[in-house]
RNA sequence: GGCGGCAUAGCCAAGUGGUAAGGCAAAGGUCUGCAAAACCUUUAUACCUCGGUUCAAAUCCGAGUGCCGCCUCCA
């Protein structure tokens, strides 16, 4: 862990953690590769953009003025066939999904980047750029198509660290005729009938995939940016084809800092269409509050692959209630002491000193967004929290150190979760609503009160025997009662 | 076949040279008529195996085993 107060940021290009230093001052140029438009996002792509959330988040916190682009694919094969099964337009096939992504980013409290540019509103700077290529050499028309020629590129590899003979090597792509070689890629691909087009020097055509991302790269951020993200699949082809054709286009380094997060498994294997194991953010926010899947990505570092599971997920959500259960415990305590029923004392005494979580949380998110880390940091002090409350409340005292603890504690636990997006809600009310699901069980609120009353009156007669009976059965059909100081109330239980 | 990643308690997961964070679960305690909830406390002495380097290794090096990813569209 690094101790010098100073970001560092693992570089997929340099296989190492580097410190992170901006292009100019405290301006920092993002883009992260958006999703192609033709499906509902699975939780995938959830990870994939709460991931960049929290490191713009966090950039900002650090007091960066971060330029944030994130684009859209809205024209490619998958999004024509999907049209095609549809019988509908391309585009709307492309709108409808760009709106059901900005739906679930924006319930999962993903805040929009700075620009979201789409592929097809950057045709004309794709063109130039294609013709730039062609230019200098690095890349040739045939028939129609234009291909980027790889060899051209002295550098080509050096971000999946593999080499042109390896690949070939390797290579599952049909031999295509018209390439000289087989690693080149599309740039543009003449129209087919019934598919898209845009005149070109090259005649009807669409852009290549790569060429898109080049382009809005350059358009709103310039020819080298600070950093590029995207999940780790993107590594080959698609972000070693952006560094080939754009470096060779600008003759300058396109980008400084590459990250890329962990995929998502299901059952230990890669989430995919064809597996048909994926499982859509719609879906998934049915059954949980999105905080719980934020803080579910949360809990394992960005760059490791991660095993979803429901059982994780369940374990998110006691660790959320937990947090919300340190504040709202916080606020009855504060209520207290303003009223009287804790009696201040100005005794010094050593107490915890909320710097070194700080320092310590700060530490973690600096260490290459070390969120599982920093997370720690926070469990502690809601541990110091919950330990200083309970005995003051049993004495009925507060030491001021103590108190002027907790309300420091508090305050940093809200700094931290404007970086994380988590702890937003109404705490008493997510404590309430997370546990009651009504439509599970066969009974009514109406008459699970009923009972609640009828048992409170036998409780109050002592008669504790038929009080339990009627526990016990509105237990058997799944609604578990708790008594307190302040009434009962019941939760759902499966 | 080539390249790369991972292997830490019942489950999840940080830590990458100085003697194992945290979460969930579990057990004990406080509270309660009893429970539940909440809170507190406790919970790894082979960190996959074998060998090596070092005063010191989960952490570095070598070999092996197992799992996964990329080399095709993919977050």
């Amino acid at each position: 862990m690094n101790k010098n107060n100073k970001l560092y940021i693992y570089n997929t290009i340099a296989s190492s953690k580097e410190l992170f230093k901006p292009i100019e001052g405290n301006r920092v140029l993002m883009y992260v590769c958006g999703i192609t438009a033709y499906d509902l996002s699975h939780i995938g792509h959830a990870r994939a953009y709460i991931t960049f959330d929290i490191i713009y988040r966090y950039l900002k916190r650090l007091g960066y003025d971060v330029i944030y682009v994130r684009n859209f694919t809205d024209i490619d094969d998958k999004i024509i066939k999907r049209a095609n099964e549809e019988n509908t337009a391309v585009s709307s096939i492309s709108a409808k999904y760009i709106d059901e992504y900005h739906k679930d980013m924006n319930a999962l409290s993903v805040l929009p980047p700075t620009y979201e540019p789409r592929a097809t509103e950057t045709i004309k700077e794709m063109i130039d750029l294609i013709k730039g290529l062609i230019d200098k050499g690095h890349a040739y028309e045939k028939d129609g198509d234009v291909f980027f020629r790889v060899n051209s590129y002295k550098g080509y590899g050096k971000l999946s660290h593999k080499n042109i003979g390896e690949l070939l090597a390797g290579a599952r792509i049909p031999l295509n005729e018209e390439k000289e070689n087989l690693l080149d890629f599309a740039l543009w691909k003449r129209s087919k009938q019934g598919e898209p087009s845009w005149d070109s020097p090259w005649g009807k055509g669409r852009p290549g995939w790569h060429i898109e991302c080049s382009a809005m790269s350059m358009k709103f951020l310039g020819e080298t940016i600070d950093i590029h993200g995207g999940g780790s699949d993107l590594i080959f082809p698609h972000h070693e084809n952006e560094i080939a054709q754009s470096e060779s286009y600008t003759g300058k380094k396109f980008v400084n800092y590459w990250i890329h997060n962990g995929f998502v498994n299901i059952n230990n294997e890669k989430m995919s269409k064809s597996l048909k194991n994926f499982i859509t953010v719609r879906d998934l926010l049915e059954r949980y509050h999105p905080e719980v899947i934020r803080l579910f990505f949360m809990f394992t570092h960005y760059r490791s692959f991660i095993d979803f599971s429901f059982e994780g997920l369940e374990s998110a959500k006691h660790s959320l209630m937990r947090l919300y259960q340190a504040i709202n415990l916080y606020k009855g305590f504060k209520d207290k002491v303003d009223k009287g029923n804790i009696k201040i004392n100005y005794l010094n005494r050593e107490t915890e000193e909320i710097k070194d979580f700080n320092n310590d949380f700060y530490d973690a998110m600096n260490d290459d967004f070390n969120t599982p880390s920093a997370l720690s940091v926070i469990f502690n002090l809601v541990r110091k929290i919950n330990k200083i409350i309970n005995d003051s409340l049993l004495s009925g005292f507060i030491n001021h150190n103590d108190l002027n603890f907790l309300d420091e504690a508090l305050l940093f636990i809200s700094l931290v979760s404007d970086i994380f997006g988590i702890l937003k809600a109404n705490p008493e009310l997510f404590i309430e609503t997370n546990l009651k699901d009504i439509s599970k069980i066969s009974l009514t609120e109406e008459e699970i009160q009923a009972f609640i009353e009828k048992r409170n009156m036998l409780r109050q007669k002592r008669e504790y025997k038929m009080a339990d009976e009627i526990r016990n059965m509105l237990l058997e059909k799944g609604v578990l009662l708790e008594d307190s100081n302040y009434g009962t109330t019941f939760k759902i239980i499966n």
